[in-house]
RNA sequence: GGGCGAUUAGCUCAGUUGGUUUAGAGCACCUGCCUUACAAGCAGGGGGUCGUUGGUUCGAAUCCAACAUUGCCCA
């Protein structure tokens, strides 16, 4: 007859990607842990949570974000990459309105999103739920953009970015993933102009040859000094090319001899710049050659890279092919290989702004804003001490569209809207309608830094009250991941914009991988189905296995029997419960609790009262799992596998009415100490253990630590994991009576817990045992143990190899205490537990020889 | 190639400024139990020369160096 706690109960429709559960489920247990009536504080759908103040928030970008925008973003490729670029831009018409963007994203779909938050178990302030294309946060987009324009931190460039050929866009740095990749490495002969002579060239690229513009050596490299100030003739084209030196060169890869292509690579770039060359581009923008090359156009880069070496080797100037592993970036959402583009493009001047706000790296240096766990400090130091201008403008066709107006001449004008920018040109002759605005949009990371501030509507013209009243929040959560896309922009933002930090504590969650360390993504497929694990495992079970084993900073490698030991858990706290409704009461207290049952009680409440310390301590310092795992082992080990067996009476027997009361409020405890853990299944005890009309366990003030004197001494229990051990060893039944005799320093520790030892141990009496009865120790006392009708058997052997193992131990501490040096240096402290070592074990072996005699 | 971490039980991880019975937890494993809250359970048990080699020290999982392996970030 067992009963289990009925899944139907937690058992919901969820539908969620497993790392914003982390990210989520950990943000609702920060802001649980501290909720109390008199506080004003909340959290926010998104990712901060504010303890001090009460107000989480910010995590509705990141889901929506990860969740929303990046799967649509891949079906538009799919569905628009066999169209012109032209229909892209007739759906591009309405960016930076709500409209344009829902005419691809659907509300519906949002509101999902936020409606499995919610049944996770977030409590959130789903009235603050935001959306970056909301209007109010484009328009402090658009403002900040303008704002950081005046300040001459933003400008347009034409730079090498990484072009995306396969989605036609700019991708910033960090979303270029480099992999290996075995390629073939050509080697190609040039003709030196006016001369019978060649020189070889190495090149993974032969379809670049087209947009040569020099060929470069080392200076040092005396294999090429006498070709100095040659011209050397391009293969396939015919152009005529210098020969320059440079630095970068490497003598001893390849033929020591490079062929630059300034539009399509970045280092060539860099070269083209300082040798003043000309930059051809041969692609067009998706990376088919464009008519600037003069031969294969039209074609594929991959087609035409076969096309060449074809041609080459048919021309008999290509005089070799190697194999090589060389390093390819592909793009993170398309998994294109990224082509080096020259493209004008908008960026933000990282050096100067770091110079302006250098509180964005020193703050975090200083710990004025903390890092859990701390070794990522090193890595945001590394970031922004080396960091690189962030391009901001992308070719999609939805987002916030930058604020930039063209006039027919080609001026470009900063300003919110074309009339505006109408009245800063200036010029009568022009209408509104003259001016383009720049087809592209900002990077979506560049609304996302902004929310710390634009959720609580600190960019709204007419007051900042909330704002003044919330920011800075205390705590973010979020994945380390996006260390460098979102945190740090956010600290920027908050110095750029609000003049301080926006957040006090930033906790890195793990990335829930799967078993063979990858990443968990909707793409690979690799993402159990929620809603079949919480059906199996219940809410609070997968809650609870998650955050069993997610040290801060540490990956998740995900696996189900997590679940399983979060779902047999909440089982236990679900038979616990039971066994305490159950009881009959009766007003009367009889002998054994009496006698013995305020030291129980005292004992739980010590236990209970140091483990809230202990949850304390760990939640102060960001360490959930071990505040868990604490929690776990006071449940399941002390409350329910000690305390209520020690309160339980026998069976058919009621319970004092007194007794109960006691068991009921610590169970109270308990229930809120796990709360912010497993929001289901204790807010549903919490209410069945009483009458709670119109409270909730959310509500309520985290248990207070209540310290007390009384307790049970730990020999105690280790005397009865001794009776229970000899009746394992020898198969001896729990029904058959023990009784012991004790031979100890202070016997009343075992007679005032004497009930309990009856009780747990089934012993009769403690002063006696029978003749032969089992020796054993515990600590240094010396107990006799015998089973009613037993034979006893000592095992001479195992008492003889624990005094060898004792004896060699006493050897190790004698070499300590007989050293000089350790007497002279150590602490008086450390000398005396080595003394008080040597006198247990001496103490130890005298009572087992004395067994075996 | 540059930078930053990590390496402790079969697995995932603790181990606070070097000193508490020749290292701890959870899970897994082994043995015995359906002992009327709970077999999604109970009782008991085995398992690690703390990556390797040196060094500092009376004393090293802990500090230092080199090497090995591995991860992340950046080029």
């Amino acid at each position: 007859m067992n009963e289990r706690f009925p899944q139907s109960l937690n058992a919901v429709n969820v539908v969620c990607f497993k790392i914003d559960w982390d990210t989520s489920a950990l943000k609702v247990l920060l802001i649980k842990r501290n909720i109390s009536p008199q506080k004003n504080k909340w959290s926010l759908p998104g990712g901060f949570v504010n303890a001090d103040e009460n107000l989480e928030d910010a995590a509705l970008r990141k889901f929506v974000e990860e969740t929303g925008i990046a799967p649509s973003y891949l079906s538009q490729v799919r569905t628009y990459s066999d169209t012109s670029r032209d229909k892209r831009v007739v759906g591009k018409e309405k960016i930076g309105t709500v409209s344009g963007l829902n005419k691809f994203i659907d509300k519906p779909w949002r509101i999902k999103d936020i409606n499995q938050l919610k049944k996770l178990g977030c409590s959130c302030d789903w009235d603050r739920t935001k959306f970056t294309m909301d209007e109010d946060m484009s328009k402090s987009v658009i403002s900040t953009f303008i704002d950081l324009h005046n300040k001459g931190l933003i400008y347009k460039g034409y730079r090498m970015v990484n072009w995306d050929p396969e989605a036609k866009t700019t991708l910033s740095d960090e979303e270029v993933n480099y992999v290996e990749r075995k390629d073939n490495l050509y080697y190609i002969k040039y003709k030196v102009e006016n001369e019978d002579s060649y020189i070889t060239i190495a090149t993974t690229r032969p379809e670049t040859i087209l947009g040569d513009s020099a060929i470069c050596v080392n200076p040092n490299d005396k294999r090429f000094h006498k070709l100095k100030g040659k011209k050397i003739i391009v293969p396939l084209c015919n152009r005529s090319i210098p020969l320059i030196e440079d630095d970068y060169v490497d003598i001893d890869f390849g033929t020591g001899c490079l062929k630059v292509t300034p539009a399509h690579d970045l280092n060539d770039y860099e070269i083209g710049k300082r040798h003043n060359l000309a930059t051809i581009d041969v692609f067009n923008e998706d990376a088919t050659i464009s008519e600037a090359a003069g031969i294969f156009i039209g074609e594929d880069r991959f087609k035409a890279r076969r096309l060449a070496a074809a041609k080459l080797e048919e021309l008999g100037i290509l005089t070799k092919t190697e194999d090589i592993i060389n390093k390819v970036g592909k793009s993170e959402r398309s998994k294109a290989v990224i082509e080096p583009r020259l493209s004008a493009q908008w960026f933000v001047d990282m050096k100067k702004f770091m110079a302006d706000y250098p509180e964005a790296l020193n703050q975090v240096m200083d710990d004025e804003i903390q890092f859990h766990p701390a070794k990522f400090k090193n890595t945001y130091n590394h970031w922004l001490t080396n960091i690189k201008d962030w391009c901001i403008s992308r070719q999609l066709w939805w987002g916030h569209r930058i604020p930039a107006w063209y006039t027919p001449k080609g001026e470009v004008v900063i300003a919110k809207t074309a009339d505006e920018a109408l009245a800063l040109l200036g010029d009568k002759s022009l209408k509104a309608n003259d001016l383009r605005q720049d087809d592209d949009v900002l990077d979506t990371w560049f609304s996302s830094w902004l929310w710390p501030i634009s959720v609580f509507n600190g960019f709204k013209e007419e007051g900042k009250k909330e704002l003044d009243y919330y920011y800075p929040t205390s705590d973010v959560v979020t994945a380390p991941d996006i260390i460098f896309f979102w945190v740090a922009r956010m600290i920027m933002a908050g110095h750029a914009f609000e003049g301080k930090m926006p957040f006090k504590n930033v906790y890195f969650t793990g990335i829930v991988r799967d078993k063979e360390r990858r990443k968990m993504s909707k793409s690979l497929g690799n993402s159990p189905d929620p809603f079949e694990l919480m059906d199996k495992y219940g809410t609070d079970g997968v809650r609870m296995g998650l955050m069993l084993s997610a040290p801060a900073g540490n990956d998740i490698l995900f696996d189900e029997s997590l679940c399983e030991q979060g779902r047999n858990f909440c089982n236990k706290l679900w038979n616990s419960f039971r066994l305490i409704k159950g009881l009959t009461i009766t007003p009367d207290r009889n002998d054994y609790y009496t006698t013995y049952g305020d030291t129980i009680h005292q004992w739980m409440e010590a236990k209970i009262a140091s483990s809230t310390a202990l949850v304390n301590q760990h939640f102060d310092s960001f360490r959930i799992s071990d505040a868990l795992m604490e929690l776990y082992k006071l449940t399941r080990d002390d409350f329910s596998g000690w305390y209520l067996e020690m309160i339980k009476p026998i069976y058919g027997e009621p319970i004092p009415q007194y007794d109960l009361n006691k068991a009921t409020v610590m169970f109270d405890q308990i229930l809120k100490l796990l709360h912010p853990f497993m929001p289901f299944i204790t807010e549903e005890l919490w209410h069945g253990l009483g009458e709670r009309e119109g409270h909730y366990i959310n509500q309520q003030d985290w248990p207070a630590i209540v310290t007390s004197n009384e307790t049970i001494h730990a020999s105690v229990f280790d005397l009865i994991s001794e009776v229970r051990a000899k009746r394992n060893e020898n198969g001896i039944s729990p029904k058959i009576e023990a009784s012991l005799g004790l031979v100890v320093k202070d016997l009343s520790i075992y007679t005032r817990a004497s009930g309990i030892i009856a009780k747990l141990a089934n012993v009769a009496t403690l002063e006696g045992a029978e003749d032969n009865a089992f020796k054993s120790l515990v600590g240094t006392d010396e107990v006799s143990i015998s089973f009613k009708d037993f034979v006893q058997k000592v095992d001479t052997e195992a008492i003889a190899g624990e005094v060898k193992r004792l004896k060699g131990f006493l050897v190790g501490i004698d070499k300590k205490l007989s050293n000089e040096k350790f007497i002279a240096n150590a602490k008086p402290a450390v000398i005396a537990k080595e003394e008080q070592k040597k006198t247990d074990t001496l103490s130890k072996i005298e009572s087992l020889e004395n067994q075996l005699k």
